[in-house]
RNA sequence: GCCCAGUUGGCGGAAUUGGUAGACGCGCUGGUCUCAAACACCAGUGAGAAAUCGUGCCGGUUCGACUCCGGCACUGGGUACCA
């Protein structure tokens, strides 16, 4: 009897839930071991099979700890606030609550066929109330918290109010908005609403006057990691900068500290590169230059300072407040123009035209502060409000922007760098930070880094400016203008922002009528009936962002159901914090900077005793799916008849269909041509276009397409099955292919039809339900087992490693499944036997178990299938069915196969779960060896084998290598000039 | 542009970190079993008739380089007028 995969899962993952197998207590005389997945946000689409390639790592490496004796906490749970289940609502009008358990349900169902060993007991899930309870208290904490820079962490708002009841707020360091200086009775005599916005520029939650990336197709604002290439990231809608009051946080109050503490986690350089960029530390100085005639003083941020000397002009950008004040009469209105223009291009406009370059004279003038010359003042858009002061001094020579800006315009470039290499400044700029100085005074000679230092402290010295630090990082925009997330427990008294107290808590998302913003633009919660604090005060009607669940749940595992605190004392100081994160690098600047943020400052208020959520991170590759597009063309008009290009060859055609069902095909041109390639699809467009249709790659289910991907990118779509597919949509629109020939071709028959075929762009891209490339794992474990979906997702290649799917190896897996099965079994019968292993079976088990430990502990999984493989192979070769080797054979395996290794180790006798056994010890004693046979080589080039005892010199190998025939023969009568022996390694012979 | 990762047979990928390049699996070829197929099993499989040549390309270090160093190309990902 063949092994029956689907029997013995189902009945050991009935098992592990009957007896909670994988139920994890807070207490253990075992040492602890913290595994961590990236939970999932709960689609609509289920999981795929990208999924479970991290989950099955360290479930993998979850079962491994247990085995080696520690104590684990592998836990999961659903990330389930977002976007897409609010859009559902909108279109279907069902709550989003009801999709979010439909959709847990089916994730559930799934991850269950694939034999993890989460700990459900422990599951959360964001959009619980009793979770973002909890969500909401720590908001609370953020608000009634201040960023004390002396102590360099957070404090308590009280201990900061009761320092403006003393002594005001002219001692005080935090990081804050720029704050008007005030006494202890200038505090007193201020009303509450002037102490309120006072403190909200302090607090680590804050209500301000922001610019936000607004995007009015999805009425909300978004964060900065929320916006790739100025479009959303979700759904692809342009975004809009605009001023709004919003909530915050505070997060580059922790610049410094998320930077420095990178270096104390071992996470993959990558993240942490991505990291620190995204932090963007960059350390300068901040100067002064007078306007002349004027009163007035522009502030800039340089990291060059020693290029002081090189300043040709200075330029602001267009929302620099001095602007209209510094604007001569005389260039008054093409100033106007210029501002207004650059304040309505959206920021994607902006970011299209970098190259781009514009500008305006402001007609004033600066004074340089060493040589008193007179620096005109320009405006540029190239220059970012909202980064260092808003202005720059521009030093062409040597800074590529300013240089471009400079020649646009035709301004001076004064040369003060003379770099060692040749260079033309007609040319470009020279930015190196290398080279001596000259024409610059105080400066002449110095080398460019001596020369920075020696100008800050000049201007230091002179008071023109100080060193400063600059960061990238921006604060974190918190509220979002939509329904689906976390209430912001905050009410409005007389337009004062309150908390609520933390016994008030959760302030509970109440039902609405409708998913979308009121007719005044007011966010979905303003449509909750008689939704007011106390009765009377209306509550803040934006909702937290999606990440703010997703930024402390690994701590909320430790302590799943306690409802007093967001988290035991015991359960966090049992558990510390993870020691393995597995997850995609996609959350590189999102979700881990921002849980990084949580934890550092629930750390500072004694809350939790580490500083860093992650002591290891892995990432997983992506798995990518293949895509299948065609191109629709969609008459602009009220046109009927459908017009066709096909990509791969350029050829255009109309086609239609009339009344009785027939088609009729008119090819316009053939244009014979090989690949597809950009510039075809976009002549397609052209043509399309020019005839009054629009052409937009629509994606095609790839198992439609019999695709010839890797030589060339095209695969084809037979016309029928995509007609099939579409049932009632019928094509009268879509891309053609197959018709070759220029002259009028009418299709009338069904066969005929069949034959036609489109072809298609074929592209390995990430799998996602709108490039309709999603593949279920259901599948899978249906057709192979979940143990061969486990070891085939490994066995794929190297965890990290972005790969496309394919199922062409898993016969192999299959296979190897099957020989392991037979190793224990002869016929239907278990086969085993209690005689003593011999010598060989030793060493093959003890080998095996050696590499295994070693791929587990450096993540290599693919290897340690091969490992298996090897190892059952080479058990099979010898007919090995000793108890002494099949029983640590099946417990090694078991972290990879739990299912098959389960019932081995149950038909052998044991009635305890194979989970917790004891993974067996590597015995070097078996692993000896007393000859090895050395590969002879000449000059590097392996010629021959020679076996020699180990216990031999190297001297007398050297010696008794040379008389071997095969090496008179190879050395051709000359004499060997050196002999290299490495021992156990090689032979190695010069000539 | 900048940063990160990568480039090895027909394919996915190994190589104990400077010591036999191509483990393991897929695919393919031939064979055994079968009426036949599937399954299974056996043999072969980088190129070349061979000498030899072979880890993206050029150069270097070394007795010896996929591995280290210098330069370049390409692919994938991230990021960007950040002064």
């Amino acid at each position: 009897m063949e092994y029956n995969f689907r029997e013995v899962e189902k009945k050991w993952q009935q098992y592990w839930k009957e007896n909670k197998t994988f139920k994890t207590e807070n207490k253990s005389s075992k040492p602890k071991y913290y595994v961590l997945d990236m939970f999932p946000y709960p689609s609509g689409a289920g999981l795929h099979v990208g999924h479970p390639l991290g989950y099955i790592a360290s479930d993998i490496f979850a079962r491994y700890k247990r085995l080696k004796g520690f104590n684990v906490l592998h836990p999961m749970g659903y990330d389930s606030f977002g976007l897409p289940a609010e859009q559902y609502a909108i279109q279907t009008g069902q709550h989003p609550e009801i999709t979010t358990k439909t959709n847990i349900a089916r994730y559930r169902e799934q991850l269950d066929k694939i034999g993890f060993s989460f700990d459900w007991d422990r599951e959360v899930r964001t959009s619980n109330s009793d979770y973002y309870k909890w969500t909401q208290w720590i908001f609370i904490q953020l608000f009634n918290s201040w960023y004390n820079k002396k102590t360099n962490k957070a404090e308590n708002i009280s201990l900061l109010i009761n320092e403006f009841e003393t002594k005001g707020n002219a001692n005080i360091n935090a990081a804050c908005e720029e704050t008007k200086l005030f006494t202890a009775s200038d505090w007193k005599s201020f009303s509450e609403k002037e102490q309120s916005d006072i403190l909200l520029n302090y607090r680590l939650a804050f209500l301000s006057d922001t610019m936000v990336n607004w995007c009015p197709q999805l009425g909300t604002v978004l964060a900065n990691e929320e916006v790739k290439d100025g479009v959303s990231e979700r759904g692809g809608y342009p975004v809009e900068r605009k001023l709004m009051k919003q909530w915050s946080l505070r997060i580059t109050a922790y610049a410094d500290r998320l930077l420095k503490d990178l270096d104390g986690i071992d996470w993959t350089e990558s993240i942490k590169e991505a990291q620190r960029n995204w932090i963007g530390k960059s350390e300068g100085t901040s100067l002064k230059f007078q306007i002349s005639n004027s009163k007035l003083q522009i502030e800039v941020f340089t990291t060059r300072p020693d290029t002081i000397f090189g300043v040709s002009f200075v330029t602001l950008a267009p929302e620099h407040e001095l602007v209209s004040q510094i604007t001569t009469n005389d260039r008054k209105k093409e100033v106007d123009e210029y501002v207004t223009a650059a304040k309505n291009r959206s920021e994607r406009e902006r970011q299209a035209d970098v190259k781009k370059i514009t500008g305006v004279f402001t007609g004033s003038y600066v004074e340089h502060p060493f040589t008193g010359k007179q620096i005109p003042i320009w405006i540029g858009d190239y220059v970012l409000a909202g980064y260092g002061t808003g202005a720059v001094m521009a030093v062409p020579a040597h800074d590529t922007r300013d240089f471009a800006f400079a020649t646009h315009f035709g301004l001076e470039k004064p040369i003060v760098i003379l770099p060692a290499v040749d260079w033309d400044f007609a040319d470009a700029s020279y930015d190196e930070k290398a080279g001596k100085l000259v024409n610059s005074d105080f400066l002449n000679g110095l080398e460019v880094k001596e020369a920075i230092k020696k100008a800050i402290e000049v201007i230091e010295e002179k008071g023109l400016g100080k060193g400063k630090t600059n960061f990238r990082l921006r604060d974190a925009i918190f509220g979002r203008q939509r329904y689906w997330g976390e209430p912001i427990p905050i009410y409005y008294e007389n337009g004062i922002p309150k908390v609520l107290n933390e016994n008030e808590l959760p302030l509970l998302l109440p039902e609405v009528d409708k998913y979308l913003p009121t007719e005044t633009g007011e966010p979905p919660l303003a449509r909750a009936a008689d939704w007011k604090y106390k009765g009377k005060f209306e509550y803040e009607y934006s909702t937290m962002p999606g990440w703010a669940g997703s930024s402390w749940y690994f701590l909320r595992y430790m302590d799943a159901h306690n409802d007093k605190n967001f988290i035991g004392k015991e359960a966090i100081d049992y558990w510390q914090n993870v020691d393995l994160y597995i997850g995609g690098a996609e959350h590189a600047t999102g979700h881990l900077l921002y849980v990084r943020f949580w934890t550092k400052f629930l750390n500072d208020l004694g809350l939790i005793p580490v500083i860093e959520p992650a002591k290891k991170l892995i990432n997983q590759g992506m798995i990518q799916g293949r895509s299948e597009k065609i191109f629709k063309v969609i008459p602009k008009t009220d046109k009927k008849d459908g017009f066709g290009i096909y990509p791969e060859t350029g050829t255009t055609a109309i086609f239609s269909k009339k009344e009785n069902d027939k088609w009729e095909i008119e090819v316009i041109s053939d244009y014979s041509l090989g690949l597809i390639s950009s510039e075809i699809i976009q002549e397609c467009a052209d043509i399309a276009e020019k005839n009054g249709f629009l052409f937009v790659p629509n994606y095609v289910p790839n198992e439609l397409v019999n695709s010839t991907m890797g030589i060339e990118k095209s695969g084809e779509l037979k016309l029928n099955d995509y007609i099939n597919y579409l049932g009632e949509n019928r094509p009268n629109n879509l891309a053609l292919s197959g018709a070759t020939g220029t002259v009028h071709v009418s299709i009338t028959q069904e066969s005929q039809l069949n034959s036609l075929r489109f072809n298609t762009q074929s592209e390995i891209e990430k799998l996602s339900k709108s490039k309709l490339n999603i593949i279920n794992p259901d599948i899978i474990v249906e057709q192979h087992g979940a143990d061969c979906l486990r070891l085939y997702e490994m066995f794929l290649g190297p965890l990290e490693l972005s790969k496309p799917w394919n199922t062409n190896g898993i016969s192999g897996v299959s296979n190897f499944i099957r020989k392991l099965w037979r190793l224990y079994h002869n016929g239907d019968k278990l086969n085993v036997s209690d005689e003593p292993a011999t010598k060989p079976e030793l060493k093959v088990l003890h080998k095996t178990i050696k590499k295994i430990i070693f791929d587990i502990e450096n993540f290599s999984f693919n290897t340690s299938v091969s490992n298996f493989m090897i190892c059952v192979n080479e058990l099979t070769e010898l007919k090995c069915n000793k108890r002494e080797i099949l029983e640590p054979l099946a417990i090694i395996i078991a972290p990879y196969a739990p299912h098959i290794a389960e019932e081995l180790w149950n038909q052998l006798g044991h009635n305890e779960s194979i989970t917790y056994a004891t993974f067996p010890e590597c015995k070097e004693e078996y692993l000896i060896e007393s000859a090895f046979s050395y590969p002879v080589s000449f000059n590097g080039k392996t010629r021959f084998f020679h076996e020699y005892d180990l216990s031999l010199t190297k001297e007398n190998i050297e010696k008794e290598v040379l008389t071997l025939e095969q090496t008179i023969k190879y050395l051709e009568g000359k004499t060997p000039k050196k002999i290299i022996v490495v021992h156990n390694k090689i032979v190695n012979i010069v000539i």
